[in-house]
DNA sequence: CTGGATGCAAAGTTTTTGCACTTGA
DNA sequence: TCAAGTGCAAAAACTTTGCATCCAG
């Protein structure tokens, strides 16, 4: 399978989760999905205002972006300064996390997940409807180089 | 020990540690310090300025959290709507996480940490400076039985 | 003393809301 | 058809900045 049917397929099978749900799959949403789909990174909501190239609005980004989230069929990455990332799920389900660099905010995926652990510990506490977010935060080997520089220009 | 002479510990030794960093022991970060000593769970800055009764300002409690966090005195959990809560570190240095209920937002702690796996895979692939956030979010016993009726008497 | 810290007011940024219009099912 | 979804504009919520004043060291 190359990359763009890969894309196509991710887009596809969150669209039709979408229909299956009772929600109208509309041209926002098309481009929406699409754009996140082809995304090799998750992405802010002004990123993709960006990308949109006025397809559609930034209220409508928001608005989507908590109807697809409330769907499972996107995620969000908070990061430390409060601002979110934001990602299509797996369409496999399979859960995944991320390393985020502090300075120039560049995510690698961790593709193994430990939260098992953890909701278990939750759900005998008596806690329904778990989610769980797990990442970490560093600098990056590139950023990290650079980093005393910045600094320093800074100071 | 009993519980007030904790909470006093856990002030003092927060701010030994801003003396020590050169920083200023004032009024304001004897405050807020100590409400966040006694507070039993992480506030949110709204929660902050309500219990501060006056004797600080909310940009002293912004620029203050940012200057704790950098310190390493406070740390703060990123709730799904990307808000903030703020709590102190543990004095000893102990790393905890949280589950929190995304109903009525309460703050129960989980007192252990899996995220040294985590790092020592971000430190691999040449991350430093690494630090890392778990949380668990669900509905806790209390909210789940009344979230069937809130999400009828919305509907 | 004096530079770090604070308070107040004002600006900047991000997110939500209201409402008329459009459109997918 | 006609409610769900959208865009625009305006409001609300949140956070940061500038600057005069204050006070901890």
């Amino acid at each position: 399978m190359n990359v763009e049917s890969m894309y196509e397929e991710k887009s596809t099978s969150a669209l039709e989760y979408l229909s299956k749900s009772g929600l109208r799959v509309t041209a926002a949403r098309r481009s929406l999905v699409g754009l996140l789909a082809e995304a090799d990174r998750p992405l802010s909501v002004e990123e993709i205002s960006e990308r949109s190239d006025g397809r559609f609005d930034l209220v409508t980004v928001y608005r989507n972006m908590d109807v697809f989230i409330e769907l499972g069929v996107a995620q969000s990455i908070q990061l430390e300064n409060g601002k979110a990332l934001y990602e299509l799920s797996d369409s496999d389900g399979h859960h995944h996390h991320h390393i985020v660099c502090r300075s120039c905010h560049k995510v690698e995926r961790i593709d193994f997940c430990m939260g098992g652990e953890l909701e278990r510990f939750a759900s005998q506490k008596g806690y329904s409807s778990l989610k769980h977010t797990i990442e970490v935060f560093g600098l990056c080997p590139i950023c990290d180089d650079g980093g005393d520089a910045v600094a320093m220009a800074k100071a």
